[in-house]
DNA sequence: TCGTGATGATCAAGCGTTTTAGCAATGTTT
DNA sequence: AAACATTGCTAAAACGCTTGATCATCACGA
């Protein structure tokens, strides 16, 4: 026999201003009750339904209710009810190898809350067994869809779970054309736009300092740095390609070939070479830009906004790129068919390269 | 009239190995009936429950079910019965801002998954507004708790409706002492340690170059710098404090006053000033270490280690103060009763301080 | 033959919402 | 005054799961 408490009204003490944390929390049948009125009553009014048809009287008394007792949703209830929850995953494998990440999550936060939804998040550090884990632990909760997320632009593995959900690879791709939609940075529209700072410049005879890890960016941003050239007129000089472990030890090592060059602009892979080559270029009695107007690539803040002098580069825009991820996953970018969805890497000029005074 | 369709056994198409994202997820119920047993029956099973009572025959008739069709458990439903869910909520005010926020987040998210708990993030970029909305959102998500976090260690009001949660302080804390349980890190231990890097080199003569700007870094920092000389018996000089604003800019403008003090030893109040001294310090021909033996602080690994040659300097603990504060929330940790608690700043010897030799 | 104890599994209530169908008053037409 | 609309609100089922109470067997002594 179980006895329904129904003591309604005139409750024990009920006007004491509710604030500091409850053991139970108030619930939406204490508010109905507090209110005189029914769940359904609440709930209405709380979700401001149109057609609902409720006396403002009435309505006044509920929301009265609600903001005396410190009412709080319950959202799991509301998720049972509706079947989905107002999450988005994100599984990053390297929030902390670089402020990168930090960046997509930022892109993705924004622009999930702009839309009702919350992030989930879960750092795998590049463990396997940890991305199976939080992805179940995702689909448990019914997120309403997952952004898979790399550090750094390459080709991935879609795991097998993550085809459960609804999802979007971010900063990465797969392989097999078609099998997900994905969006990434346009590293040859980056490359391109890297070369024609300098071009800019009045350069004509441009080096880059490629990396020597292969990776999309890579290939892209030579083929930029091919592309802005010919669209010069410049012919391609294969001897003006370096290459060079993408970092500063590599921009450093690398300043001795590039001198043999005889060259007085230089674009690099990256901006951490291209902080490596000041300091070669300095040890050589160089000055930037005077003699070597350099570029770099990735807009790394903290190195390229404050070497001396700032660096001139082009961003990779991982704000956007998990902005962009959130709204393709909610469908409201126009999907991709077959390939990535390419986003812009903006050219960020600063004064490692001098401006052009045509003679 | 409500009929249970209750045709029990025999489905339609039972044995397609379901894989592929089904409109409705399969539920508890359909195992159950998949297996002939109860929905209480799977239950037990699947949360391993220690005194139920299941036949091994059973059990592995459950498995397989569980299997076969693919069943993900709703954690909503789970959370709806146990009243909290096994999410830890943390909202930072800065992830765009720094590398810094990033390793808070990541050292979180792997102490939270070490015991069972998922991060639920919010970016707040310092709006006040967003903040409210974030803490509510985690507060109808039912969180086991909300660490509130900042990118640089401070003072800060706490958000009252923060106080509906458990809560903890994450890099900041409040004026009010014993108002709020928080964790950051140890700046004078810091300042110590890294002071103690240039007298383990040998130098007696330190000057610091401290920050303009007030924060409890500026005044720990200094203090620690304070009791290093003293404990190594050298008398404070005033005079060999400087203070310029903490970026690389401060740190380059400050090249000069710096030589005026006929030293040859110098501690950063952060790594960026660093930076800018070993500009100033170059155009002055003058060679880290063995002009001058230079620390900084913060270890900002993109600056610290690949400037040349690498900085010594002091690592700001972001990722123990995520993990700690996670562990504070859970009760794991020893709770501070006053006071916040301080984690230690470890110092990063490098190549910008050389090592003693003594006559 | 009747207790008594295990053992193996089920019943059913309950978690906090949403939502549809419907009830009881009123008001409005004819 | 009968018929119909409209308004204001509620009952109750449903969402997917957990869990304490209960039940049916079967085995074992006495």
């Amino acid at each position: 026999m179980i006895s329904q408490e129904k003591d309604s009204g005139n409750a024990a003490t009920p006007d004491v201003p509710v604030s500091k944390s409850r053991a139970q929390p108030v619930t939406l049948r204490e508010v109905a009750e507090a209110a005189g009125v029914s769940t359904a009553t609440v709930s209405l009014v709380i979700n401001k339904k149109k057609n609902a048809r409720i006396a403002e009287q009435t309505r006044q008394r509920v929301k009265d209710a609600i903001r005396q007792l410190g009412y709080r949703p319950n959202a799991m209830a509301k998720t049972l009810v509706s079947g989905t929850s107002r999450f988005i995953g994100l599984v990053a494998d390297g929030v902390a190898t670089t402020p990168f990440a930090g960046q997509i999550i930022h892109g993705a936060q924004d622009e999930a809350w702009k839309h009702g939804y919350a992030l989930l998040i879960a750092n795998t550090e590049g463990n396997r067994d940890l991305e199976t884990d939080a992805i179940a632990m995702m689909l448990e909760y019914k997120v309403r869809g997952i952004l898979y997320s790399t550090w750094f632009h390459r080709p991935t593995a879609v795991p097998e779970t993550l085809r459960e959900a609804d999802f979007v690879l971010v900063n990465c791709f797969s392989p097999e054309p078609g099998a997900a939609r994905a969006v990434v940075p346009d590293e040859e529209q980056g490359g391109r736009s890297a070369t024609e700072i300098l071009l800019r410049g009045g350069h004509r005879r441009i080096a880059f300092i490629n990396a020597t890890t292969p990776a999309p960016a890579r290939d892209g941003r030579l083929q930029g740095y091919k592309d802005a050239l010919q669209a010069a007129g410049i012919p391609f000089d294969p001897e003006l390609v370096l290459e060079a472990y993408p970092d500063q030890e590599g921009g450093y090592g690398a300043t001795e070939e590039l001198l043999k060059r005889n060259v007085a602009a230089v674009y690099c892979y990256n901006d951490r070479m291209a902080m490596g080559l000041y300091d070669g270029l300095r040890e050589n009695g160089l000055s930037i830009p005077d003699d070597m107007a350099v570029v770099g690539f990735d807009n790394q803040e903290v190195i390229a906004a404050h070497l001396r002098p700032p660096l001139s580069t082009v961003s990779l825009p991982h704000y956007e790129l998990g902005a962009a991820g959130v709204r393709m996953l909610l469908g409201l970018d126009e999907a991709s068919t077959d390939a990535a969805v390419k986003i812009m890497c903006p050219a960020v000029e600063r004064a490692s390269v001098a401006v052009h005074s045509p003679a």
